[in-house]
DNA sequence: GAGCGCCGAATGGTCGGACCACTCTGTCGT
DNA sequence: ACGACAGAGTGGTCCGACCATTCGGCGCTC
């Protein structure tokens, strides 16, 4: 804590914020750890249970508190993915210009993640890669059959919730779901929640509904295959220009995308400013 | 009450913070306009005036809202900048093993960065970029100058200009500013704000705190200034090697300070497990 | 008529209390 | 010994009141 504001008037909810993360940095509550109730805290800080309760939401939505119904409110494991969760707010939000600027980063994030994970992947990972590719084959050619009902939603480690749409969604998740597991394997967590938080499902759904309509799929599944070869071979140097051009490959798309469709079926909003 | 007896039951301020989220999405608010009194937005969406700051709150400490004392919510530009300010808390709780993943994803990050501000950095640019330089120099020189060897100048503090942190932390920051101005004149707002996240002043500090005592600090500066020469050259080449360089060496240095500091003077939390 | 200062309405910030929904635990009944 | 149940504890929601700040307009002064 650098200062404490002589004069100064900070929001009582702020003070709140900051004594809580003081608690977390200083190690009176450590990861996992359960804090004192909401009612506890807010007469140990000297404030009202409303602000406190605020308090409480704003260091959740960041990532380092976790609250729980009738249990408690809980640190977080304070995991990179936990404090990134956030991240994706942008790749939701934005349009146009800043959807190109989030893929230039992911042109220089990418190719390096994919050529680390050409050295690091073990078997496991290679195989679980390899299922999501052949996942991704399977949804998209039989697209045009219409969503099978109860199915298997299951996958067995999906926390996230599902969209209940058709194909063009599942591909757009296995999609998603082949790049995570890519720079998951690198075994870096920071590099793979930001990885994480710089795809969006929904961009990867109109990427997917865009290039079908171009009719460009197959690149797209050239390109996947072309890293997953990469990986297996454990060729980082193949693994990188295997990225770049994929990536390369969807941010020319996005480029004529924006261009074209400026102020057309796509919402997208013209800033005019 | 008319409840939803859909089955789901979410919680009602989260849906609070979707509504919101969806008025913004689909362009009922824009960037910058003000939305409705947090009384009214509650009634309209058919919950309490506490859910509805509570969801404001999220939405707030998000960067998608921002509340005005007296006047009003307003939507936040929406700029990269104003979504990712959350993400300098990685950098701030991080320690241990995460802090060396943000310096690898930094590594991946920088010399690309660096490459393009070669290739993009106009006049301006490259003058604020030397300025920040000289600064640095100008703040660290007298250090090293004095005591190379292990004479640490620890017993008399001489009063030293009026820095109130002394010449650590200003060096510091002025690293902080360099890099960034770097990424900043690559023109990506998007990457400039990734990059900021991913730094902090207090890493800084402590890096080049660290780099005093091992007598390196001489390392930086020269790495320094050859990022800026390739800067000044224009060779995108060039400037991703000295990049490259400059962050292996600080990833290596805070490898060996880890390895050696463990369970020692850095309050290196041990999660125990 | 122009400029300035003050007041009050509008709005976010804080408070305290009440009740609901959920979880956990210890006890009771079988 | 095991399972169902009831109670206490905790987060989630709602309500109504009041405080602090902002901003616009009214009236005063010059």
């Amino acid at each position: 804590m650098p200062h404490d504001p002589g004069g100064e008037r900070t929001p009582v909810t702020q003070r709140a914020v900051e004594r809580i993360k003081a608690m977390i940095a200083g190690g009176e509550v450590g990861p996992g750890e359960r804090l004192p109730t909401e009612r506890d805290l807010a007469v140990q800080l000297g404030v009202s249970r409303s602000s406190m309760r605020e308090a409480i939401r704003a260091l959740t939505t960041l990532g380092v508190l976790e609250a729980r119904h009738g249990a408690g409110v809980y640190v977080t494991a304070l995991r990179p993915a936990d404090l990134l969760e956030t991240f994706s707010v942008l790749a939701e939000v934005s349009q146009g210009q800043t959807l190109l600027e989030v893929l230039q980063v992911r042109r220089m994030l990418e190719p390096a993640a994919t050529a680390l994970a050409a050295a690091r992947a073990d078997a496991r990972d290679l195989e679980r890669i390899g299922a999501l590719l052949e996942r991704m084959d399977g949804s998209d050619a039989m697209d045009c059959a219409g969503a099978p009902g109860g199915a298997a939603p299951e996958g067995g480690t999906r926390p996230r919730r599902e969209s209940p749409d058709g194909g063009v969604l599942d591909t757009a998740g296995a999609d998603l779901g082949f790049h995570q597991a890519i720079v998951a394997s690198t075994g870096n967590a920071t590099l793979a929640a930001i990885g994480e938080g710089l795809s969006s499902r929904t961009f990867n759904a109109r990427v997917w509904a865009g290039h079908r309509e171009a009719g460009l799929s197959a690149a797209l599944h050239e390109d996947h295959e072309r890293i997953h070869e990469a990986l297996v071979a454990r060729d980082p140097d193949a693994a990188r220009a295997a990225a770049t051009v994929h990536v390369l490959r969807v941010e020319r798309w996005l480029r004529a995308d924006l261009a074209q469709g400026d102020g057309a079926g796509t919402r997208t909003r013209a800033p005019g400013r």
